[in-house]
DNA sequence: ACCTGAACACCGTTCAAGT
DNA sequence: ACCTGAACACCGTTCAAGT
């Protein structure tokens, strides 16, 4: 063993703990939510006594936000579209709201499950923006922007725009949590559902042209 | 005083305690969300003990639900739009968010700060989804079925659609919560960002006519 | 019925002591 | 450093007693 790699087996060992400790704290958050986990619940998840929660961790709001960046982390791998674009605007946008669900969905339980906490946290929610929501836009946005430039999109608003396509993710989630059957089924289905959204968002509702 | 009134002065002496716990309540879940607020501090903040809280409500979950009644009986007021349609298809739907973010944007951060307290609890999510979430949509689907009948709208599937389109007012929400500037901005400009709704999801993005 | 203030159980956090 | 178990302060809730 090198002392001079970073793994140490001391090191490696806290990692791992400290990792089994979020585990059961992100599972046991996303069944009760934040405020009605204890933390002697947390200790008896992951076999250890409260006092080394302590050891690894400043306090329970240490938890959360390591479970969050943990979120965070493996939500924010690979923004847009990977490669060229394809030259149907539809697949485009199709393939990024089903890569943005599948990304999100194994985590939207808890996310939402600390979203207050977050929220009515000034510094948590910062963190929150600044990592993940703006950064997700913003990739968007340039998107929008290329393919106005190309032509293939009419000038708009992009800023607007593409907040407001966002929500529409953040709804679907929401749904899927209050158990809504139309958006359960429509995501056994993603690519209806990607089909239906590109549809949209590209071509909009009305039967006219730009509504005239 | 006619004691076969329902307001008996008793009565509406308790009626009015009620309400003031429930406001104080709710400004303070809004400030510091609800697990961080103490019912000490409810008790100060409406001149009364902790005991007194106790005896109008049986727990502070009770004082979340009658916090979240209050947000729903004030936002369900006269779903969907008034009166005969506009012939302009944009005038509908630009006045539909217009007065749905108008109702509920007084309420949101409450909202907000409240969500995951919601949601993390069975009965309380239920309630929320059955009550003011699953009316709203269902009323934007009549109005989308009516449009499709007339040939204004194209055929589509109506259930999913309108959740998508749901979710964009949700994301506006969140984004004002989270002090993004672009939204705030553009909500100190509601026509404008009425108008960007109803272009995106009436005649959506691409420049081409149905994406070929 | 409306309300108070003390009392109780529980939860987040700390800390001395052990390896 | 990693961890335990006891101890402490605080918060939600209850309850006997007062009007």
């Amino acid at each position: 063993m090198d002392e001079t790699t970073q793994g140490t087996l001391r090191e490696q060992y806290a990692a791992a703990q400290k990792s089994n400790i979020l585990k059961a704290a992100a599972e046991l958050f996303t069944e009760r939510g934040y405020h009605r986990t204890t933390t002697k619940a947390i200790a008896r998840a992951s076999g250890l006594s409260e006092g080394a929660i302590y050891h690894h961790f400043d306090n329970k709001r240490d938890l959360l936000i390591g479970v969050l960046n943990n979120i965070i982390g493996e939500s924010e791998s690979g923004t847009g579209p990977e490669g060229p674009l394809p030259d149907d605007l539809h697949a485009v946008f199709a393939g990024s709201v089903k890569a943005r669900l599948q990304k999100m969905q194994p985590h939207a339980a808890t996310f939402f499950a600390l979203l207050s906490d977050i929220l009515t946290d000034e510094e948590l929610a910062q963190q929150l923006y600044q990592s993940m929501i703006l950064p997700t836009i913003q990739a968007s946005e340039q998107l929008l922007q290329h393919l106005i430039r190309q032509g293939a999109i009419k000038p708009i608003d992009t800023a607007l725009a593409m907040r407001m396509v966002y929500g529409i993710t953040f709804g679907i989630d929401i749904l899927l949590i209050m158990n809504d059957e139309v958006m359960q089924s429509a995501v056994e289905n993603v690519d209806h559902l990607a089909e239906v959204f590109s549809a949209i968002i590209l071509d909009g509702l009305s039967a006219k042209r730009d509504g005239e």
